[in-house]
DNA sequence: GTCTATAGCTTGATAGAC
DNA sequence: GTCTATCAAGCTATAGAC
């Protein structure tokens, strides 16, 4: 049993010394022997407990993938079931998907803002972004789209999902913490003010949801 | 005078290839004898032109960026013309923004698509979005943030910096076309629909910034 | 200005001892 | 399971002939 748990621990040092140099320089940023020098083992182990680099990478997304829509599907289930009649609002639903983000920072910020770094970089490759993000996010995402549908019954499909499309780059971005928010405005917003984001980031996109669900049709 | 004009053909067919590898796979996935076979030259021939590989990309960064910032304040002061007295709306400061981008793509899609997609690339990323960002693009921001400063008098600095930030990431994103919204909407939306994107994206984005403007300050 | 050739290093991945 | 040692390939960059 000894040996199995330490089996693990060293796969989850691993996972997390690659999290953190994929997600501040890229896949092809980082070299497997500077992953393996951060977790403190050999590099041949890096072998051993993968099949390749790009299958570590793999995992490194599944990880928290699983945990993060687990806890969305959650909060968005919370929601519905106190609204057993009419729909919430977009802005609740809207917080459903954000709220659990902000949770995890709170409990462990390091270890997540790395993960939201890594998928803010792979939603905005041309190479990577419409494969992987598919692939990880839009089973959650489409139950996500299905509340805003019944919230928004006016609402058109095509607007439905270029407004999520549009939410999905304001989120990723802002999630990723890059610093340009504080060049930018001489240091009155910073990109780690949650509180900041929290208070202006669901009333924003929400209206952004209305206007187009609003716009008249051609 | 001849073997000038040569050598700026050369030197640009070497950023174009440099443009379309860096955009499909980062600045770390490609090398130099990569983007040399597909420029049709040697690899030595790089290192005449320019200083490193790091040079050459920030070559390819700086050609385009002065073009789409002249062309983008262009925009904004024909629309200032057109405004002597009063105010432009949202809409139209953002579509002075985002038209240039629409009209470049017109002309010559393969080769802006190319950029876009390395600026999306480049904004999401945690080593280097904060710095590159603000390097070649936030004078410009600057003078468009005054523009919607005038047209809501009532919004907060925060607000207007914040708003900016979610509109910064949904349009890199939209304009990096990574062919997510295809997968997540079933082939209902295209990525390269661009007639889609100039319906709705202004509306979207001058909501949330309205949105913001609107809400009573804590 | 354009080539050949190569220095000096790092890469992903594996074989085999223990 | 964890090490040493190593391979073949690819990398950035430069020196020097023409």
């Amino acid at each position: 049993m000894q040996k199995a748990v330490q089996r693990q621990q060293t796969r989850d040092r691993i996972l997390d010394a690659a999290e953190e140099l994929f997600a501040h320089r890229g896949y092809e940023g980082v070299s497997v022997r500077q992953i393996m020098s951060q977790a403190g083992a050999d590099v041949s182990l890096a072998y051993y407990h993968f099949k390749s680099k790009r299958d570590l990478f793999d995992q490194v997304m599944l990880r928290k993938a699983e945990t993060l829509n687990a806890l969305r599907l959650k909060a968005l289930e919370a929601l519905e079931r106190r609204h057993p009649d009419d729909a919430p609002t977009i802005e609740e639903i809207i917080g459903a998907f954000t709220k659990p983000l902000l949770e995890l920072l709170a409990d462990n910020h390091e270890e997540w803002q790395h993960y939201f770094q890594l998928i803010a970089q792979i939603n905005s490759s041309s190479e990577w972004g419409g494969e992987l993000m598919t692939r990880y996010f839009d089973p959650l995402v489409s139950r996500f789209i299905e509340a805003l549908r019944k919230a928004l019954p006016e609402c058109s499909n095509e607007d439905l999902y270029w407004s999520y499309h549009f939410l999905s780059g304001a989120l990723t971005l802002t999630f990723a913490e890059t610093g340009r928010i504080d060049n930018l405005s001489g240091g009155v917003c910073r990109s780690s003010d949650m509180r900041a984001i929290n208070d202006r980031m669901p009333a924003f996109l929400a209206a952004g949801f209305r206007a187009l669900a609003d716009k008249p049709r051609d």
